[in-house]
RNA sequence: GGGGGAUUUCCCGAGUGGCCAAAGGGGACAGACUGUAAAUCUGCUGGCAACGCCUUCGGUGGUUCGAAUCCACCAUCCCCCA
């Protein structure tokens, strides 16, 4: 099996220009391909994180990938698939955020001896003359199919501004750039990306009369069609300073019955006879391979030893035992504690377990919030400072999120 | 350039002078049931020293005993005509 087929046993593909063409670069370790990927925060997320893995999974098949940062086109920001305009971000924040990518980057993907390439897009986009540009490749590109682009389609109808009208052009003209210089001639993509994509065949074609090939990847949506990696705070990052491990970890071990295994078979590297053997399981036998997708996934993003620490510590909580070293904790001091006492919902506002003391009286009233394994029935409930000296008080909220507090 | 319309609490969306901290839905959160799942049912959803007080309906001023609601100006967006 090559690894074209095994891309598409694994349900990474979306959509292809040329299969056979494609099938055969791929598997015969031919291609030159790139990902660009805009710096529009500080950090990677989890559909970054597909596109890395297929970086790797293609280098390990003897392709050669070119990641780009795409610190040019951030500039101007990608209209496709968004029902808003993006924020504008100033240059520095995207200098900043490229950084942040690089370090990131690097852990998946060998950028040694010329095996794979990092290139910023900035270093040909920015000195582009308008007049040149447009005699250049403007006359190459139709407004009118433009216009019929589904990426567009949200945007037809709330408006689209002429700035983000161009990042089809720019997009399109780094491919056009990479072809000549790097010999780029593939590019893969999230599949909100297929229009953009195009618009870079297309342009090689009227300009250089050569082929390139454009792939995208499936876009990874749960069973109501929602985009994964979203929670109700944001984004799952692979930053450990944003998302820990620990959130991480958590956020796959509880994906639904519906979507475990699809993830396990997009997402991890595990062989697929593996995964076949998985497919008939069902009901509680599921959560075996929620925590399987748990751990191997923190393990490529976050190494061996995070990964086992998050998986212990999601044990012992769950089991009932609490572990308390890599449990969240919040350090109070003494003059948290004005008359040598503490009471609840001040304590519940202090972790950032409530956003506010109403939250928290809610919470408590509703039967929300236990310390050290005792429902706290009572809002009036009063701690003394004595009870967070050595391990401190164990705080859970809910059912899942557990937090100390402790007195330094 | 001309004309019309919009802006409401996390989101969508009602509200056109007092009965408005503001309907309804979604989401989030909590409870029951469970498998750290889903579905379902229930509660809850501005803040606080809390039967009261304070801040909120794009921004700034104004009219009024009283404004999310009326007026003026500003900002942003959408639509139609050019």
């Amino acid at each position: 099996m090559g690894i074209y087929e095994e891309l598409v046993a694994r349900g990474l593909i979306a959509q292809v220009t040329n299969e056979e063409e494609i099938r055969n670069m791929v598997n015969n370790g031919k291609a030159t391909f790139y990902i660009g990927f805009d710096c529009t925060a500080d950090s990677l997320h989890v559909g970054h994180f597909m596109a890395l893995c297929l970086m790797r999974r293609l280098q390990m098949a003897g392709n050669k990938p070119i990641a780009l940062i795409g610190d040019g086109t951030t500039l101007i920001g990608d209209p496709s698939g968004r029902s808003d305009m993006r924020q504008m971000l100033t240059e520095e924040t995207i200098k900043h955020n490229a950084e942040c990518f690089k370090r990131q980057m690097e852990k998946f993907i060998d950028f040694s001896d010329g095996k794979a390439l990092m290139l910023y897009n900035s270093e040909w986009l920015k000195p582009l003359n308008y007049i040149e540009l447009l005699r250049e490749v403007g006359a190459c590109f139709s407004v009118n199919n433009m216009l019929r682009a589904e990426c567009y389609k949200q945007r037809m109808e709330k408006g689209l501004s002429f700035l983000e009208f161009n990042y089809m052009i720019m997009q399109s003209y780094d491919w056009y750039y990479m072809f000549q210089h790097y010999g780029c001639n593939m590019q893969f993509g999230g599949n909100d990306q297929w229009s953009n994509m195009l618009g870079g065949t297309e342009l090689i074609r009227k300009k250089l009369g050569k082929d390139a090939h454009a792939m995208t990847i499936t876009l990874l949506l749960n069973s109501e069609g929602k985009k994964m990696g979203k929670t109700a705070s944001g984004a799952v990052w692979l930053d450990p300073n944003k998302t820990s491990p620990f959130e991480f970890f958590q956020y796959w071990r509880n994906v639904d019955d519906a979507d475990v295994l699809k993830c396990i078979r997009m997402l991890t590297f595990l062989p697929l006879e593996e995964i076949d053997k998985m497919a008939s399981w069902e009901g509680s036998q599921l959560n075996v391979a929620k925590e399987i997708l748990a751990f191997e996934l923190t393990k490529l993003v976050h190494g061996e030893e995070e990964a086992e620490k998050a998986r212990d510590a999601s044990r012992a909580l769950f089991s009932g035992a609490g572990d308390t070293e890599h449990m969240p904790t919040t350090e109070l001091t003494n003059d948290d504690f004005g008359g040598g006492s503490i009471d609840v919902l001040t304590l519940l506002v202090k972790c950032g377990l409530a956003a506010s003391k109403g939250e928290a009286r809610r919470l408590v009233q509703q039967g929300g919030v236990s310390v050290n394994d005792e429902k706290v029935s009572a809002i009036e409930t009063t701690f003394g400072c004595e009870q967070f000296t050595g391990d401190g008080l164990v705080i859970k909220k809910g059912k899942k999120v557990f937090h100390r507090a402790v007195l330094v």
